[in-house]
DNA sequence: CTCTTACGATACTTATGAAGTTACATGATA
DNA sequence: TATCATGTAACTTCATAAGTATCGTAAGAG
């Protein structure tokens, strides 16, 4: 599979519409992102079903942030995106007749659901605020600099 | 993607493997696995690289154990089997003119790096030894009722 | 009222990589 | 020398995110 990137795609979008007056069309969000509209809307969807976001139709029309930064978490966004499958890696095959078998799958997704509670507790634990306020950190950090923005 | 179940197959067969007196051969081990001999070979030939088997053509040949047990870990395993891809999610597009890109890229993929991290930790700490000392356990946990095993 | 804009939805194609399959060469043993 | 088993290459299948084409529908502009 290629790497599911709906979650950080998502994210950088919601970045540039918190900072953005207006609506944004999937049209502009598709070339910012370097792909289609189609992909925009799909993704969007399953924000405006979560209540994160808001889509108007016609003339100036588009999509609008519809929460507050400082409540949704990374993990709020990964959920709202289609939560995805995390691991590439895992076990066909579950629950094996083998006794052998069994002793590997529950010793392999073991330690695959550790990891996965770590990065779930980690996810939840960051919002959009926190990735705003770091943004923010860099530009005055850089203000002397350019600071490129593709939006 | 479909799921890589490399690592959980090699371990499944490196456990019957240490139980079985002399070489297995790539169509025991397959149907063993539901699989096919070709695809045995592709996955052991990471393993005979590491040393960690050896295999034998003709009468009487097949895969046998060149390790210790106690040696080799589930991430020792991982590796010779290709060290495949953990995370199905990630950013595609890395190093991003954008900055709010980049803050995102950071923030999702720190998050992932310390998941992995500790994913690679415990596999690390598992040894093939292990695993067989839990099947064992558990046999004799089980002695009165029946104990299923596939080979 | 009509035209344009923008989302909504469906259907289809493309890309990627593990797994599965076919076919044949090579080497070891009986 | 016949058989068994691995080694290897080339191809197909499968699953799924992403990409594309097309049409329908609602909302504002004129």
């Amino acid at each position: 599979m290629r790497t599911d990137s709906r979650l950080s795609r998502t994210l950088h979008v919601l970045l540039h519409m918190a900072r953005h007056d207006g609506p944004m069309t999937s049209e502009a969000i598709g070339r910012m992102l370097g792909t289609n509209p189609v992909v925009v809307r799909r993704t969007m969807a399953g924000l405006r079903e979560a209540g994160y976001v808001t889509s108007e139709k016609g003339h100036g029309g588009g999509w609008t942030i519809a929460a507050n930064l400082a409540d949704v978490s990374l993990l709020d966004v990964h959920h709202a995106v289609g939560g995805p499958r995390i691991f590439a890696i895992g076990s066909d095959h579950p629950n094996p007749d083998c006794a052998v078998e069994k002793v590997v799958n529950e010793a392999v997704e073991g330690t695959l659901r550790e990891a996965e509670a770590l990065l779930i507790a980690r996810l939840g634990a960051i919002s959009l605020a926190e990735l705003a306020r770091s943004f923010d950190a860099r530009l005055r950090a850089r203000a002397s600099t350019t600071a490129h923005t593709c939006g």
